[in-house]
DNA sequence: GTAGAACCTATGTGTAACACATAGGTCAAG
DNA sequence: CTTGACCTATGTGTTACACATAGGTTCTAC
């Protein structure tokens, strides 16, 4: 199949599948009359591999590693499973940074409803923010 | 005071001193004997907006607009507001994101405990990240 | 049979928020 | 007067594509 019958297929643009192709990701055929190029079911296996491990937060460099070692012969599961100890400890930081950002915007909001609606009074950029500075001058 | 000295008041590099500089977010004074961009307390205050503000997930561009705002007299606050409302859904969405992803990396790491270490049989790229899509083949 | 639509190619540029390298000017201390 | 620490401007690299350009190909309709 051709790009655009992939790149339907896996639910990605025509550009996404030639960025991987580019990369060296999956790999392609040409069709000696007009250059296009030409793929296959393995191409397909791999761009929904490259998708998943993707959502999973893996960096197309990494995935370009764990198709190596898979290409060599070895098993990439050791790697995989490596990569995956270390982003649980990240992933669970970034909820709760998240969190607690997401806690911040809404008492934010809610404290808003009992301000007046700010007229610039000369020395605050945006009271909402700098409110929220005086309660986290304390921390990190 | 100079880029270093800010830097080192912001708890930023130099680097990104200049580079806010050169986006206009901070302004600076030349050193007439120098060319060296001399910052005072404002440039700071500013310099630690841009650092709250991005934390709670802001781009340049709309810290620059919120600026924007603030020079021009106007208050920012009810555009922050608008900002803010809308920030949260999307906040809210990345964490259940992540959570679920943390999830799947969670299990992913406790069943491999019951499985052999993975000599590669040929047909599969990865059993971790291969197991996870037989499981996820029907959602989005 | 040919015009146009829809497809393909390669290459280059833009995005976000800096980090880093280069080449060179400035300044205080020894 | 040299060394080292600081400063300058400019350009490149990062990530994962999206988009634009210029041009070749194939399919379809008239």
């Amino acid at each position: 199949m051709r790009v655009s019958e992939l790149a339907l297929k896996a639910q990605v643009t025509a550009e996404t599948v030639r960025h991987y192709t580019r990369r060296g990701l999956i790999r392609a055929q040409r069709d000696p009359n007009n250059g296009y190029q030409l793929y296959d079911d393995l191409a397909l296996q791999r761009l929904h591999f490259i998708r998943q491990a993707g959502e999973l937060g893996f960096s197309l460099n990494q995935i370009e590693e764990i198709f190596e070692q898979s290409d060599s012969g070895d098993s990439p599961c050791p790697m995989v499973r490596d990569l995956l100890q270390k982003k649980v400890p990240e992933t669970q930081l970034k909820i709760a940074q998240l969190q607690k950002h997401l806690a911040t915007m809404e008492n934010a909001l809610a404290a808003w409803d009992d301000m007046p609606d700010g007229t610039p009074n000369g020395h605050s950029i945006c009271c909402l923010i700098e409110e929220w500075q005086e309660k986290n001058t304390d921390r990190e």
